[in-house]
DNA sequence: CACTAAACGAGACGGTACGTCGCGTCTTTCT
DNA sequence: AGAAAGACGCGACGTACCGTCTCGTTTAGTG
């Protein structure tokens, strides 16, 4: 079932009907229905099935971490049809707090790894608090996404100069080299 | 005509209908297709006629602007219904390059305006080049929508800490102080 | 089972569903298609638990076993469900001939006895022929069945007005008093 | 429209499908049901284009105007559609009263003039009364149409008897011939 | 008396049709 | 001429039953 789904997934998710679903996955659209309320739930748990959304694996320099992290995040949200989905998903999350859920524990995980990669890095450097980190993931994520979501491209010279932005502050004093880039 | 256009906006993009918009405008459904080719146009459109998006006044001081920026973006993105109904149109934005050019440029003149601001700001300080700004533009509005997306409000609070992780690194040197906000 | 299944009954034919038969018998559905191969044997087996269909009983008078058959008829179509149903299961009945036994069979005992009655009435009076009878009974319930089916009533008026019909050549010729009625 | 639905009134009223009656007509579902609520009223408007139910032409004499009805009442009940039809309606024309009525206005023309024919037959010989002529007309169509229901033909010594069952009564007393067919 | 096998309740399954809604096009009617 | 009104072919919606099909679980019958 969830095979085909994500097949119809590359059609979009506005387009994608249930009907068509049921029809690819060979399947009577009650089945659909019995199992998943809402398309929203079906797409996200496929979603779940198809895309891993693993940490990032620590270097032990921060600077290479958050590239990575930014470089994971692009990868996510353009190459992917998460990146697609989300936003189109953004009124029925609305309406569907358990949907909401649904998807925050499936990017939790990934999540919760990258937040423990950020702590350790503050634990090594510079980086202190609880939800600055948190916050430092939205704003990776949020960033990427949002230039797709108008048309911009996010190159690896854009991933550069985001991570500088990021990783500029917390750098050791001394090379001011970070200037240019930032 | 808009004027009914955006009381409909209230129930949501998706559960917009041309029909209803019609309905409520006492016109026929031709005469709206007549002028507007695609939901996503007529609502852009509408929402251009609805509301204002201005640049921030300067201040002169590099901190109290982005976080004027950062305090328009949640304004924008969590009050307006602009916040709800973009990321709906993402798909519809993909299929029709138009509708996005026709989004981006009433974005535009605050977009410039905020731009320059900045321009100014690195003028003065140490803000330098030009993607640069643009990128940190929409790393703010990019973060906000994000956490909306996520069912994550940006409480004030949560504007310091973007304002402070933006600013920190730009800031002089001396005032080390920045440290515990970061 | 069958209790409930006659109080089924009472939503009538085409509404009645074996899936809500089962349900109110407290059984699995399967149970139901493992004796019943349709809905049609099924409500027929059902109405014979319920219904009596008993000859009338004679008198020994022909004008006064005629309106009872009349008034049985009535009864017969206009107060039980059998009336509703019947023609309901017309075309179960045209596709199903066993079903269309059955049904036969389940009104054959009162039809053989009435018209073993008509018989005898025969040899007293003036009732010749084999399928006169059957005709007669057929006409019987068939003007009843008919009037119901266009929503019009049966009444005793009307009643008396089909006895006199049917009953009125085979008097006695002397009293000629049966012509103001027929 | 309506021509194509009656080709599918060959398939039975039960199975016929609003569905396949749209597709075969080369039609959106919605509009069959803009124009008829429901598939009683669109059988029958349907049945009324393309059935000619017209009033008996009299011979002047009782026996022969008698046989044309019953007759007429056999074509109409066992070689047209109507015959199958009628009776699977029966539910639907209880629980909707409009329906009905538009069925009797389609019949009706054909009544009141076979109607006037048996009153005209009255006045020539001895056919009475107002409700006689009315139930007369139920009980040629009942018979055949309740006949058809079990399956029983009406042959044309059907036809014969059930003439003679009628007319034989108002014959003049003269001719006693009757016995041998009643 | 234990064990097996049939019949059972429950209900999921692949389907078909339901009646509704909104699409985007098209025609008609009235300014 | 242009706009309102709304019918049209279309196709997806979510629901209800269809008749078939596993599933355990009773419930007898038999060894």
């Amino acid at each position: 079932v969830d095979a085909t789904v994500d097949l119809l997934t590359d059609v979009g998710y506005h387009r994608l009907t249930i009907e068509s679903i049921a029809a690819r996955a060979g399947v009577g659209k009650a089945t659909v229905y019995r199992w998943w309320p809402t398309k929203a739930r079906l797409v996200i748990e496929s979603l779940s099935h198809r895309i891993e959304v693993t940490p990032v694996k620590t270097t032990g320099e921060l600077r290479a971490d958050v590239r990575a992290l930014v470089d994971a995040a692009i990868e996510l949200f353009t190459e992917s049809p998460l990146g697609a989905a989300m936003p189109e998903m953004a009124s029925d999350l609305d309406a569907d707090p358990e949907a909401r859920e649904q998807l925050l524990s499936f990017l939790g995980p990934a999540r919760a790894g990258n937040l423990s990669l950020l702590y350790r890095a503050a634990g090594r450097t510079d980086l202190p608090h609880d939800v600055d980190a948190d916050l430092l993931l939205d704003l990776i994520c949020g960033t990427v996404l949002y230039r797709r979501l108008l048309g911009r491209r996010s190159s690896s010279a854009i991933a550069d100069q985001l991570t500088e932005m990021i990783v500029g502050r917390h750098l050791p004093r001394t090379s001011e080299g970070v200037g240019p880039t930032a």
